[in-house]
DNA sequence: ACACGGAGCGCG
DNA sequence: AAAGCGCGCTCCGTGT
């Protein structure tokens, strides 16, 4: 094995000790270099087939290397890897991973978001750390740490449950997928103002002084107190807006619009109309874009490995929650495209290659997984399909989930124990794993042990969190990897000579890059002339991700792909 | 003055 | 109060 490995972190005198570790774990030399000669010395290590880089916390490290123009190939995120090794049931017991606290930290980017220089200062760095602290970005504790990870991945190996080299796949797309998040802040998503702001005029009139509601949203409120016979009713408290509702007839229990709709009343339409456009104000109106959106990008800040499952969570602008109604304000620089694409019902896709279920590999072959579902025999109709499988996954027993979901069982037999299994574990407590093994954590009690009603609920929200863990777990896998070979392959394309974007940064302002990410979709932003190739890699990636995976398991994962200017229009 | 939880709604 | 998972954000109302 020719793995190299450069452990990065700060010296006592301030310096940046760069350690080149063998594969044998042992030192082979130190050099040191200042802070502010880091990212050429990176360049230069990058140029002749750089080592894997071993940091603390890439948040922490890769924005200054991303400033000045350098990218990395790859890196060992020590934060991300011990969050994941802590919890990994196979070496928790034998490898310490968990006996230094202060890799429990959460990520720096929050933090340093607005000033990159932070994320190495003689406070975050020397001995402090803690749940609520920042990781230790020192170099002795970062061999010691990684030295911890090296251990941790061997008894894996060697006498852990999962086949071996999963584990290690799964830390190496986690690292990637830190590297990419960073990335994805530097080149941000190209964003149309002028065309975000005609949407929001377009619903809700011209942008009103600050503090004062748009008059369309005004009009429709009195359209909505007209209706109701009720002159002062407070439309933005819902508990007053509930007494409201229920002096003017209108039986609800909530406020909710699910709700709302089931009533026939004519303030129900207005009143419908001002929650969306008071949900569009306040959440993506004109203080977001003035909060968010400089020099033509939206530069969100991705949290990976946020979510317990392994999904990335985000903070700050809402990035993965962004409305499909201002999808057309994603809009390519001059002479760019953006490639689009998403995964056509991934989780089931997903549940059928680590399940080994033929049957439903096979209904997965075509692009429509549903109709798959429906040529099987299983259900009736494609809606039935949906509902089956949501429930299949989530846990549903009622209603027409609960009547679909056993004939699922009957044609899907290895796919269903695998989820039901899952499912049994968590009312009993007990953990479960992605299939490359990523842990949940365990439950607060047995079904069996529960004595009221409210615990035996709360077993079993375990067991549908633990259903839901092992698909949404390895679907994000499956993303990660596909982003990480995507990214590979995208810097692997030749530099654009014209038009460059600017505000992607040095690093991407020439070549196409990722833009976008959302669980099962990604939109990369391209030279017109390489949207093309940029497509082909966006496919092959998806295919490649399959593999890696889940090796020859016969599952497609076919793509919805679009190339043009705006995301969607 | 500020913290916090719930309601509601956006995304997958 | 979505029948069934995972998030973040804004607002309101209450508690301190």
């Amino acid at each position: 094995m020719s793995t190299r490995w450069c452990v990065v972190g700060y010296a006592a005198s301030g310096s940046v000790a760069l350690t080149d570790v063998g594969a044998d774990g042992t030192v082979v030399r130190t050099t040191d270099c200042s802070p502010e000669a880091l990212p050429e010395a990176v360049r230069r290590r990058e140029s002749q087939g750089g080592p894997r880089w071993v940091w603390s916390d890439t948040s922490a490290w890769y924005p200054q290397l991303l400033a000045a123009g350098v990218r990395v190939e790859r890196c060992h995120d020590l934060r991300l890897a011990h969050a994941i090794l802590a919890r990994t049931a196979a070496v928790h017991a034998h490898a310490r991973v968990v006996e230094d606290a202060r890799w429990e930290a959460g990520p720096a980017s929050a933090a340093s978001a607005h000033s990159p220089e932070s994320g190495g200062t003689l406070f975050d760095y020397m001995g402090h750390g803690g749940a609520s602290g920042v990781v230790p970005h020192d170099s002795g504790s970062a061999l010691a740490e990684f030295a911890r990870h090296r251990a941790a991945l061997e008894e894996a190996a060697s006498h852990g449950g999962l086949p071996a080299g999963r584990l290690r796949l799964l830390l190496a797309a986690e690292s990637a997928g830190g590297l990419i998040a960073e990335e994805l802040r530097c080149a941000g998503i190209p964003w149309d103002a002028a065309e975000h702001d005609r949407i929001l005029e377009a619903d809700l009139g011209p942008r009103p002084p600050a503090g004062a509601h748009p008059a369309r949203m005004h009009a429709v409120a009195e359209e909505v107190r007209a209706a109701l016979g009720d002159p002062r009713a407070d439309l933005d408290s819902p508990v007053k807006l509930l007494r409201a509702l229920r002096r003017a007839g209108i039986p609800v229990s909530s406020t909710s619009q699910w709700e709302l709709r089931e009533h026939d009343h004519p303030a129900v339409e207005p009143l419908l109309r001002y929650k969306k456009l008071a949900r569009l104000l306040t959440a993506n109106g004109w203080t977001w874009m003035d909060a968010w959106v400089r020099e033509g990008r939206y530069r969100p800040v991705y949290v990976p490995g946020g979510v317990v499952t392994g999904r990335w969570a985000s903070t700050g602008g809402g990035a993965l929650q962004i409305p499909r109604q201002l999808r057309p304000a994603l809009r390519a620089d001059p002479g760019w495209r953006l490639v689009s694409a998403d995964v056509a019902q991934l989780e089931p896709r997903v549940l059928a290659a680590m399940a080994g279920d033929a049957a439903m590999a096979r209904a997965a072959s075509g692009a429509d997984l549903y109709a798959g579902i429906v040529a099987a025999g299983a259900v009736a109709s494609r809606e039935e399909a949906k509902i089956a499988v949501l429930g299949a996954m989530y846990g549903g027993t009622t209603g027409a989930s609960g009547r679909l979901v056993p004939r699922l069982r009957r044609t899907f037999p290895d796919a269903m124990a695998m989820v039901d299994r899952a499912a049994a574990l968590g009312e009993r407590g007990d953990r479960v794993s992605t299939w490359l093994g990523r842990t949940s954590p365990s439950g607060r009690l047995r079904l069996e042990d529960a004595e009221t009603e409210r615990e035996r609920r709360e077993a079993r929200e375990q067991g549908r969190f633990t259903r839901n863990f092992i698909v949404q777990g390895t679907a994000a896998e499956w993303a990660l990897a596909w982003m990480a070979l995507l990214r590979s392959r995208l810097a692997a394309l030749p530099e654009t000579e014209e038009a460059p974007a600017e505000a992607s940064g040095p690093v991407f302002s020439r070549r196409a890059h990722l833009a976008f990410f959302l669980h099962d979709e990604v939109i990369v932003h391209a030279p017109a002339d390489q949207a093309e190739a940029a497509a082909e890699a966006v496919r092959a990636c998806a295919a490649e991700a399959g593999r890696l995976l889940f090796g020859s398991a016969p599952v497609d994962f076919p793509l919805d792909l679009r190339v043009a200017e705006r995301s969607e229009s």
